[in-house]
DNA sequence: TTTTGTCTTTGCGCTGGCGCAAACAGGATG
DNA sequence: CATCCTGTTTGCGCCAGCGCAAAGACAAAA
């Protein structure tokens, strides 16, 4: 019972199965395929032909593009309640995207033709997905912006932020951000490198608006930390 | 009946309303209001309650997004037979970009009741929705990784060529962009300055692969282009 | 405990691209 | 035709941020 991480209690919280009459979620659950994946291993690859959709029930997954020159973009991070690979529902689509999993994590994958079925079943479900995609959308649009019109620095502090709303925890140190966060991750996600991140980290650490450790960081001044990302 | 710029014309080749059934065309049609917009005039604001969707039937939009500290980048440009603003399906929610007309332009706005009526009457244009989201997401992921890992000059490259693409007209001088576009409009791009812009666009035309004038450009070697785009 | 491997820090030199300033050019207007 | 307005070009100086290299620090393994 156990190993099904109570996916009665997600659903019900997550933007996708809102609105799905309680009784109703078990049938939604029997339509996908529970699976664990471990740190380090791929869901998919960008590139593989798009067959399945993912709902995060626990742990944490990583999105990345690759450029053909060699480096890559972390795009976004996937947590518990959220869901990924909406293209799946296309027909001769790929992956845009390869999703790693980052933690010990499981998931729902659903596969097209359930995918479809489920949509046809519950039309909000549908709905709701078009909103993720919309937001997400603006997300990456905002970003884009952020890169195009701001100094590193700044950019740094504002994903920073971003990540801390989207995966911190409370601490009595100030807010940590719950999993392995290395310098070339938030330089992969912010467009910089390794060298000037830290550059950076070390002198806001010196400040004392955050606390760092070996891929780890512990945010314990936001207030500053937001006053400096939105006036540079 | 031609003030109606043929929607029958557009609506079939459209992937919106691809697969509705010729018949139900009209009735689809019927739903919408019809519009004409003056070039400079904007049918709606970053930051106002979205409340429409619009299809365009003839000219052409500009989507724009600021920065608080004045900068702008144009996140597309929106051509006859494609959507925008699927956002105000979604109550309380507000623009992410400014839309202007950069030509003149008829479109068809739907509100939000209507475009739900519409999506409930045929279900796929809602799964066709969703496509047309997820597809312009992957545009802006791509796009936003030229942006962290290419030099500006091949970004450039690859966004005349993307622009080519989707609005350009042959010549006999070669590929001809459609429509006014001047320095400062690509670097807005970009995400760079009209500066830099001009004096690339200068070294290209003495390779003899582009003709430019005032807010003209011409694609007259494309093939060398994309070689440039894609090795740098 | 020592070892090994990975992650992090920091000095240093270099350069792509920014942005001012000023001249130039082409359309539109009267 | 001359004028005005807006867009374009180009010289020049500057600096944010890159990236190598080498040393330091922490965690896990042996």
């Amino acid at each position: 019972m156990n190993d099904h991480t109570g996916f009665l209690d997600i659903f019900p919280r997550s933007e996708l199965f809102a609105d799905i009459e309680e009784g109703k979620l078990p049938d939604v659950h029997s339509y996908g395929r529970q699976c664990a994946y471990e740190p380090g291993v791929a869901l998919f690859r960008e590139g593989d032909p798009a067959d399945k959709s993912f709902f995060v029930l626990k742990g944490r997954i990583k999105l990345t593009k690759l450029h053909p020159e060699g480096r890559e973009t972390i795009v976004r991070y996937i947590n518990p309640g959220e869901m990924t690979a909406a293209v799946s529902v296309f027909r001769e689509r790929n992956y845009p995207v390869t999703a790693e999993a980052i933690e010990t994590s499981e998931v729902i994958a659903f596969d097209r033709e359930t995918m479809l079925e489920v949509m046809r079943a519950y039309p909000q479900v549908a709905i709701n997905l078009l909103g993720i995609v919309v937001e997400r959308l603006e997300n990456v649009q905002s970003r884009y912006l952020e890169m195009q019109v701001e100094r590193v620095e700044q950019r740094i502090a504002r994903s920073l932020l971003r990540i801390m709303k989207q995966s911190g925890r409370k601490t009595d140190e100030g807010i940590l951000i719950d999993f392995r966060l290395s310098r070339k991750d938030l330089a992969d996600y912010t467009g910089t490198t390794l060298y000037t991140v830290s550059r950076i980290l070390s002198s806001w650490e010196q400040r004392g608006w955050i606390a760092t450790g070996r891929e780890r960081i512990i945010v314990s001044d936001p207030h500053s930390l937001v006053a400096f990302a939105e006036t540079g």
